[in-house]
DNA sequence: TTACAATATTTGTATATACAAATGTATTAT
DNA sequence: ATAATACATTTGTATATACAAATATTGTAA
């Protein structure tokens, strides 16, 4: 479907199709990967959160490190932490050096779930971007990060 | 910022920076509307019915017909219309030939609001989208709808 | 060293979202 | 006409998000 049949307008210029498009595909991209992730009770940003650990190859990270790295913003990285702390996925600590700091480590049991998920999430990625080549992936990139590029002002 | 530079991860296949950067893109872009939204106390779901129903013309939008035409889903859309009637931008009546259906209207003070907002939401939109030129917001576009092409079986 | 500002996280609270169950109305089959 | 089913919306409830204020710790300046 197109955007315009989806929202059953015509005439809509091609900047505001794009930034409606855009929201709608987003949406429906994470759509694909949280039906995924469901049957394991872990959000797509508590999933993120453990992607970003086991980055960390055993390094800890902290609270705003977190934050700063996850695709989507989340509003309040403790309690995300909290929910993956209660399924014992993670490990939390005091900083020693600076005790205001909380490091942050992905356990044995979020390793092994992780591993578990790539599986039926490679499967949501291809499902995902099956329509494309891989030369219109990366032109689509191209196009997104240019989009994004600051002014100089 | 490139996806890699933001997440800090090198090595990322393409498909799968591909649904990172949709996912940050997007919300990137509803970031910028919704600064653009924010002084006049209406999310984004809200300005997306009132402009539903405006298209409406006078003829009234049932609350089904609202959630399906939105861009993205809401999940209660009896609370969301709750909340423009308490604004008094909509009106609501039971549907007099079947009693079932909720018949949802725009009020003058919505249409007038709307107007306003329809400036700042130009320029946000001007905003996001000024680093692509016509030719490239089509093509963006054009592969956003055919990422989501459903495939036959 | 005491006060003040900066940093990092937590907590409180209001609002939003997701989703199942309940309600009320209309349609269909018997 | 009655029961069963489908339809449209509402309500209850649990969870998530946004954001300001509070707390704790560290760094810095007088």
């Amino acid at each position: 479907m197109t955007i315009e049949e989806h929202i059953k307008t015509t005439s809509l210029k091609p900047s505001q199709r794009l930034i409606i498009n855009l929201a709608y595909t987003a949406q429906w991209s994470n759509d694909i990967l949280l039906m995924a992730l469901k049957p394991y009770d872990i959000s797509l940003q508590q999933f993120n959160v453990l992607r970003i650990l086991r980055g960390q190859k055993g390094k800890p990270a902290n609270l705003s490190t977190l934050n700063d790295r996850m695709v989507t913003k989340a509003s309040n990285t403790t309690r995300l932490v909290d929910k993956l702390l209660k399924k014992e996925l993670v490990n939390r600590s005091t900083c020693p050096s600076n005790r205001r700091k909380i490091e942050i480590t992905i356990t044995e049991a979020g390793l092994s779930l992780l591993n578990e998920l790539d599986k039926v999430v490679t499967q949501a990625e291809n499902k995902i971007t099956t329509q494309l080549d891989n030369n219109e992936i990366e032109q689509l990139n191209n196009l997104l990060n240019k989009l994004r590029t600051e002014t100089k002002n």
